[in-house]
DNA sequence: ATATTAAACGTCATATTGACGATAAATGAA
DNA sequence: TTCATTTATCGTCAATATGACGTTTAATAT
């Protein structure tokens, strides 16, 4: 086999440079205040202190995904919630500490009494509202303005949404959570009308009255009708 | 600074273990035969002689994105062309020959007589139908397989079919390219309304008459107008 | 001249959308 | 116990978009 001479193209695992691996983990939470970031205070140096998203490095015995799915455990006490690669942002001098290549991981959680708590597994971690989030180390800042870009193309065609609500919510409740995503204004009846027309959400006889006299009536979201609808190619839109 | 005990979320720079990074890239070509992917002979071991998607090992001093256009601009010889990271590919046996996370890119190219030969730059290189891909190394058809469905994605919301075909084409190139990226039929009056309607091509005063006795319009795609709507927020779809 | 062929244009019934108006179910005040 | 208030829910309609399909046009080759 020809050795190719001064070329970019790899021609064997001879004297590569190993590089520090390491994940990051953008997590979304939603609740009447508005689309929520966690976010925590970095533990060692460079940049102690500093607001930061919660990361690990990837040992060389674990696969990346389980690196992620590890630090989401520990941070949210959770054990399933909505999980998708963002990026790799691999910038030379992206990180002052070392090279290191960061995959990005966001997430989706169902925010309740527990993990809505700071100080999640000894970590100072606090929520902030998506709109004022400060500025954190590196490109930990690039990396959420990138998921919620994607949070916002999925969202629009995939029901993405009712990860971030409690498995059963009202319609109001989700169109507040759509305004919040899109930060704009939808129109209410409009809303209905698209959403129910979807045949995704299953009507409870039950009515959440925490938000007004009347009380709004309780959906669920319907997993397997979209399971189904999925596999035929169903195409969700907003 | 308290060291976090039993914690997934790293503490230190200290004692991690680095890891061999690559890029590897999918590259797609369009023509008249249809839509095709390039492919390679893979040059060392172990698996040499195998086919493999082109790929590097990234430097510790080069950036994660360079790595992948310089062995794009080496194998298809093009300094500009569409390239997107497609996913961070990361279990830890992927790869026989050591651990090694891949990063993967994903490109489209319009095809002329240059880099429509093969063997590109002292490379054993193949254009095949996409819908006939051989067994790649590793997980390569897996890459492969999200490639495809990542760009019927983007095809369908954004005009990306452009990065696939000559300066000037006609509408019967566009629909046909349509076609061949979503394996299906479209009415051709009603994708001719739909495309035009965009706003986003230009009509030039020339005809190809290489398909038919007729001939049939040029068109170009309008990258100003185009950019001008994509600040708006514009939505394009198929 | 005329048959042939791909390209281009046009029509229409139906479905979807956006912008509203109106009603309903509860509560608490008069 | 009536009534005003508030949020939730249902309904309407004009404008637009869609899918399905018929027709004409511009060239070439016979």
């Amino acid at each position: 086999m020809p050795e190719v001479k001064n070329s970019a193209v790899s021609s064997s695992y001879k004297n590569k440079e190993a590089i520090l691996l390491a994940v990051d983990c953008i997590i979304f939470g939603f609740d009447h205040e508005g689309l929520k970031l966690l976010i925590f205070k970095r533990e060692f140096e460079p940049l102690a202190g500093h607001w930061s998203l919660i990361g690990s490095f990837v040992n060389k015995n674990e696969d990346v995904e389980d690196a992620a799915y590890k630090v989401l455990k520990e941070t949210t006490g959770l054990e399933s919630l909505f999980v998708e690669q963002l990026h790799a942002f691999g910038r030379i001098n992206r990180d002052k500490g070392d090279r290191v290549v960061s995959i990005a991981y966001w997430s989706l959680i169902k925010l309740n009494e527990e993990n809505r708590n700071l100080n999640v597994a000894n970590h100072e971690a606090h929520w902030v509202d998506f709109k004022e989030v400060p500025e954190l180390i590196l490109d930990h800042n690039e990396m959420v303005a990138m998921a919620l870009t994607t949070l916002r193309e999925r969202a629009r065609f995939r029901p993405i949404g009712f990860e971030l609500l409690p498995d059963k919510f009202t319609l109001p409740q989700l169109l507040n959570l759509y305004e919040a995503i899109y930060q704009t204004k939808f129109d209410d009846r409009n809303f209905r009308r698209k959403i129910l027309k979807t045949g995704l959400l299953i009507k409870l006889n039950e009515k959440d009255k925490s938000t007004s006299k009347r009380g709004a009536l309780l959906y669920k979201f319907d997993y397997q009708q979209y399971d189904k609808l999925s596999k035929d190619g169903y195409l969700f839109e907003l």
